[in-house]
DNA sequence: ATCGATATTCTTGTATACAAGAACGTTGAC
DNA sequence: GTCAACGTTCTTGTATACAAGAATATCGAT
């Protein structure tokens, strides 16, 4: 389906939010943005309230919108709720997945291996992201899998950070190996609980990361 | 602060889906609308624009803005989300709650007793929401608290509808009473096990009364 | 040089206009 | 009577205009 021009514009702001165009604080210039994308006014205010009702904006009214990247204890808090939401994913998956359900997991948990073997830090992310789509999917409730969805779409470009560390690849493989088995085993607790720490650690790895920066 | 126009009206017609003045399906017209609330179509497309972000409405580009009442499925899901979600705040309130939170919680029971004492549904449905409510503050986790906020709120018309069984509000009292002790135990699993348990059955009943009224 | 008051400029919120697409009604053929 | 094509009407998406409020600049007094 045709996407009307605002929002294109919308997706295309989402995404430069997303990739630190825009500092925190940064107010987004209606009149600027409507040169820039050559259109009306409109549009613009349209796209803007996307980024707003999404969290990415704050609006202050008749002063502007801006830019509001979350800090860290904001994603401290972010990386905890996926945690929990990847957690409950599971314990339902455990019982709802189908056997099909289970071998697309396994297959995208062998792409996870072999990008290791390759040392592709950049294949892994994309086969984890598959991974844990997968298991939001045999939870087989569509409205916690949307949730789901959306804040690991909100917090991607910080889950990428945590594979600069030496040997996280590997660790993370071995995780998910350990969930893998679990869900075969319909293990709802064992599930629950390794996709709990699983994504633990993704958000601890990312608060050493940054305690390292800005020291 | 002051609202300006749009958000006002936005409120206006939220709480006019919540309360089923429009039935699913129902296209919300723009012209229709600026002439009820006697502003121009800019403050309506916008407040309608919220409603669809906020997933009560849907728009189908140059066709218009549908509401959207949540069919049985997609309620029961919505319910076993906010049954995950309550777990998690209970995990993280039993090891994070202060000694006054505890205290407030048990205050706010001691009101849902007393509503109980009385018959008064209408009064322990608010303490109970302020019983909840508790419990996310106390999870100490601010982006939590605001999604569980978020679906709390979503799920209110339908949360009502479970007082009406019989012996209902006495079953309620005597899960939240399992609720407080496991807190002040500082026993994560019992009181994510006690609050998924509790909220699990609130959508139980409201699907029974739904195959009831459906009859 | 600094500060407060006032004036000016700029941005936002809303109103209105217009083009394009969808929905609906009418007409003619079968 | 039904269906397809065409014409008309209505609604949506965007452009532009304007008023109101916020931000910034300037000027005068100390």
């Amino acid at each position: 389906m045709e996407l009307k021009r605002a929002d294109q514009i919308a997706e295309t702001l989402e995404e430069a939010v997303f990739k630190g165009e825009y500092e925190d604080g940064h107010r987004l210039d209606e009149i600027k943005l409507a040169d820039q994308f050559g259109v009306s006014r409109t549009p613009i205010r349209e796209a803007l309230q996307k980024l707003v009702l999404s969290g990415m904006a704050e609006q202050i009214p008749r002063r502007g919108v801006f830019v509001r990247q979350p800090g860290p204890v904001e994603l401290l808090e972010m990386f905890e709720t996926m945690a929990e939401l990847e957690a409950a994913c599971g314990r339902f998956a455990s019982a709802r997945m189908s056997d099909e359900g289970l071998e697309r997991l396994a297959r995208a948990n062998e792409r996870c291996r072999d990008a290791v073997d390759r040392d592709d830090s950049a294949g892994y992310y994309l086969e984890n992201e598959a991974f844990h789509q997968e298991i939001y999917r045999g939870a087989t409730n569509s409205f916690l899998e949307r949730e789901a969805l959306r804040l690991q779409n909100r917090l991607k470009p910080y889950r990428r950070v945590q594979l600069r560390f030496r040997g996280r690849m590997t660790q993370s493989l071995s995780e998910h190996e350990a969930i893998v088995d679990a869900l075969k085993a319909g293990d709802a607790e064992l599930a629950a609980t390794t996709l709990r720490n699983h994504v633990t650690v993704q958000g601890e790895k990312f608060q050493q990361l940054m305690a390292g920066l800005n020291q």
